[in-house]
This record gives structure tokens, C-alpha cells and sequence, in this order.
DNA sequence: GTTGCGCCTGCAAGCTATTGCGATAACCTC
DNA sequence: GAGGTTATCGCAATAGCTTGCAGGCGCAAC
């Protein structure tokens, strides 16, 4: 797969420009991310890396994912499930609409933010960083 | 202090409408959450239960709480300071923008999210439930 | 290839929050 | 006021995530 071994390679290109330690913890985590096409919990990302590096640590993947995430190389979102899941930020953003009753997960479009950011900086002089969000609420299909 | 006490009486009333008992613990930890000017900690909560009854178990005040949120009595915010704090929710319900750099908080009012709840009832029929809602970001103060 | 600095990791303890289960007590009926 | 039903509570175990610390390893300089 052409587009994720370039995707991988910029984004540890992004690691080693910024003086950080490319380690094999690190390349497989991110590789984990990468190569899930949805989004993935930190539990599923461990089990990946240690099926190739069996010594690693849970607070490992924890600490890359936090770091990851500060480079804006991965997103985070909370749906509610009472675990946090993660993305790969090459493609844009969006956000995700949760179901309170039926738990269906509908993916919406960043741009629906935009004049919500808008008003937050021209009233707050507030800079949102508004990159996955989780709105919870009653699906179409489940009437109130 | 009548506002306060009519306010725990309704809340209350609620309560025993819905047929949920009206247990010591129950009452205090919603007196604890209306007395509290801002926004109060589970922890908080516990150790000002305590003071008065001091069998209370923390896990009776999570699921108290958890229970006066499903009923809209408590609103429930994720900070960021890994740990979710609440607010008695007769108030006109706000949101937070809370500074990713100086840990600044800015309350902002929930008529902010309504052409966002607008666009999703239209074009998603989603029926948002927007009741406490944090945005993180850079406030005025912490320039980029 | 070797050396050395210090970033990074593994380990273990700790924190917030949740859950299963048996015991207790709130509420209804009489 | 007494008794029965069952919602609720306390306890302890557990899950998800974080943190302090000591030692290991990536990387650059030689």
C-alpha cells in the first residue's frame, strides 16, 4: 500500500525534524494507527505492537499517542464508550454525532464548526482548536 | 438561603415523582452539588457527604450522580484536569473554552451552539443534547 | 566502530471511575 | 406501627489511564 508507506514515512519524518527518538515503540504505534481504517482504542494498538515486540509497555503507547497527538499526528475522541479512541489526522478532520439511545455513530464534516470557531475568536478572541469532536443527542431513528 | 432550598425541594420532588427513593445519601450529595457555587468534583462531593455521614461510599456518589444526570438535575464537564466535574443544572445551561496553554476557563453561553444544534436537526435530524460542552484552544492572553 | 549524553522505556504504584454482589433500608400496604 | 418487596448501598475487585524512577538504547560526535 503506496499512499500508508508514504503517510508512515512523512510522519516519522515529522518525528526525526523535530529531534525526536525514532524507536521501534514508537514506529509500530504509529504504524498501528496508520493502518487502521477506522478508529482504534490504545488497547487495540497494544495488542498490535506486542504481537511484534513483546516487551512493550502499556504506558508506552499511552505516552506515544500523547506525544502523536501534541504533533498533531493523531486525533483523539471520546464517543462515550468509557474508552478513548484515536485516528490518523492526514485526512481532514471531522466529528461524530452519538446516538444516546441506539449508540449509531454518525460522522459529519469539520466545516459544520466553522462559523461556531468564528464567532468563538471574533467575541472570545478565542483560537478553537476544534479537531474530533463527539455530539451526543437522539439519532433520525430514534423519536423522542 | 430560600432559593436553595426551594431548588433541593423541587429537585427532590422529582425524584420521588419518578419513583426513585429518597435516600440520606441521596440528599446529600444533591444538596452538595446545588451548594457549591461552581463546578464540584465527585471527590468534592464525597468529603463534604462525608462530613456529615460517614459511611457514604464514593461509588454511591458516582452512581447518585450518574442518575441525577440522566435526569437533567446535574450537568456533568470534562475539563481536561483528568477529572469530570458537576453543576446543578436549574441554570441556564454554558459552555467552557478552556486554554490549552494557560489553563485559562471562559464561560460562554449556550446560545452560541444554537445554529450548530440548528444545522444538525436539519441536515442530520440529529437532536443534539448540548448541555455542557468544553472547547479547547488559545485564549486572547497566549498568543500563538 | 566506539563512546557518551540524555531521551525514552519498562515496571510498579497510584488515581479516577465503574461494576457485581450480598446486605440493608426506603416505601407501600395493611 | 409492623411486615414484605425490592431499589439502593457498601464493599471489594476491576478497568482505563497516568506518573515517578531507574536503567536502556537511539543518535551524534569522534
Amino acid at each position: 500500500m503506496k499512499g500508508r508507506a508514504k503517510r508512515a514515512k512523512e510522519a516519522s519524518d515529522v518525528l526525526r525534524e523535530l529531534g525526536y527518538r525514532l524507536t521501534p515503540q514508537r514506529m509500530l504505534i504509529l504504524a498501528a494507527v496508520q493502518a487502521s481504517d477506522s478508529h482504534i482504542s490504545a488497547e487495540e494498538i497494544y495488542s498490535q505492537v506486542r504481537a511484534q515486540y513483546p516487551h512493550v509497555n502499556i504506558s508506552t503507547v499511552y505516552r506515544t499517542l500523547d506525544l502523536l497527538k501534541g504533533l498533531s499526528l493523531v486525533t483523539e475522541t471520546d464517543l462515550g464508550e468509557g474508552r478513548v479512541r484515536y485516528h490518523y489526522a492526514d485526512k481532514g478532520h471531522h466529528h461524530h454525532l452519538v446516538c444516546e439511545r441506539c449508540g449509531a455513530i454518525i460522522e459529519v464534516d469539520e466545516d459544520l464548526f466553522l462559523p461556531l470557531k468564528r464567532t468563538l475568536l471574533k467575541d472570545y478572541h478565542f483560537q478553537a482548536n476544534i479537531r474530533h469532536f463527539a455530539i451526543f443527542g437522539r439519532c433520525a431513528k430514534c423519536p423522542r
